[in-house]
DNA sequence: CGAGGTTAGATTGTATGCAATAGTCTCAGA
DNA sequence: TCTGAGACTATTGCATACAATCTAACCTCG
């Protein structure tokens, strides 16, 4: 097991739904599982809490955050507004270096990953395998972000993709079939330069994104088991 | 000098200027500044690099990320989404509050919080103290983000404020005196349980907040110096 | 003179052990 | 029986020590 992914370890266990909300989480404990020491675990801690995914107070510990469900609406509005302007910005890098501006190098090699992811995507819809698509789809939207050049709105995306991620974790959501190609459109729009279009088609990608989300949670509601 | 205080401390720092974007943040330099083990350094490294102040990487290091100065129109955008929902909420709870739902014990302490605040921003103002004005300012803000009540939305106010500040800190704005009497308004609309009302009047406050800033920097700009 | 490998130094990553604190349980007293 | 004070225990916070890795200088070889 290597020790720096404890974090990712702790993060994907609360996504799952592994460690329910309000539960304690003990360093010691947590270090045995994954056969570490605390310190990488309290490390791990660390960055969970400013992800707003545990809630820690000095000498008391750590528990799991409550469930963002209640702030279902509010999060999408806000990645709305966020993920259109990492296309936005995406798309006016693309043009200043069609322009001949700084030939950023990372650029090249970040804009030909999103090829592969898209490839990669339509490989596993054909194949049915709906949560490599989720993770696909994850992919693709950090990669626009990075292409945005912008840490700020890449690690503000970080911290709120992890919160729809969880909302989603319940119930794996069959939209991404759908969805998919509108991320094509996407892409072409910044790779032409065209910063409105890039950021309104982002906009709209999201916002139906969301209305899937609230569609199919009034649906699990209708069927029966509020529990 | 109190440990875990250590990561606030080089926020600051960062925030403040003294440490530079691009700056090597070296473990045990800090330590020996600070006066602590290289451990409660590592853990304030962790959370400012979740909070976008630090880029990290392994076996490598820390340093100072790049000023969010070319994010300002986005993160101001952002925040305006973000303030809105907190302010909104806050109503709701306000209202459910009123009609004797589940009386949550921290709500009249935080409430209770906000008066004392206000009331130091009339005497700060009074005294022309504007450093301390900014202060009272981001504590306002996030006290109306607990009032809210959730873990989600704070931690992304965190976030942001975080680099809000930031841009904030190169020259202290003057719009703080003529922007103060609006908290009591949204405050007002937030005791009412208007929720929309809430909403707007920070949005408002919010924009008029971004507005003065992009018009200081257009000062700035036209009066010479650019570096 | 340049290129590639190699070694030494510096820096980060982790483990162990001890100190400090909070929560709990017990027990005496009213 | 209830209340409060005090010690006990489990857990977190931190310092020291060692291992793993990167970077850069240097040396060798073409």
């Amino acid at each position: 097991m290597s020790p720096l992914v404890v974090g990712a370890r702790i993060r994907a266990d609360i996504i799952a739904g592994n460690l329910e909300p309000g539960t304690k989480l003990r360093e010691t404990a947590l270090a045995e599982q994954y056969a570490v020491s605390r310190i990488p675990v309290r490390e791990a801690l660390r960055s969970l809490e400013a992800e707003g995914l545990v809630e820690s107070r000095p000498y008391v510990g750590s528990v799991v955050a409550p469930s963002p469900i209640e702030d279902a609406e509010d999060l999408f509005e806000i990645r709305i507004v966020l993920e259109s302007a990492t296309a936005r910005r995406a798309a006016k890098r693309a043009a200043a270096q069609a322009d001949g501006g700084e030939p950023d190098p990372r650029w090249r090699a970040v804009r030909k990953e999103i090829n592969g992811i898209l490839d990669a995507g339509d490989t596993v819809i054909a194949e049915s395998r709906f949560h490599d698509l989720a993770v696909l789809n994850m992919r693709f939207h950090f990669a626009i972000a990075e292409l945005s050049g912008s840490l700020s709105l890449i690690s503000l995306l970080r911290q709120i993709s992890g919160k729809i991620e969880w909302l989603y974790s319940l119930n794996v959501s069959r939209r991404g079939t759908q969805a998919w190609p509108e991320h094509r459109a996407i892409l072409a729009a910044v790779d032409a330069g065209q910063e409105t279009t890039a950021a309104e088609l982002m906009g709209a990608h999201v916002s139906r994104s969301r209305d899937a989300y609230f569609a199919m949670m009034a649906e699990r509601a209708e069927s029966g088991t509020d529990e």
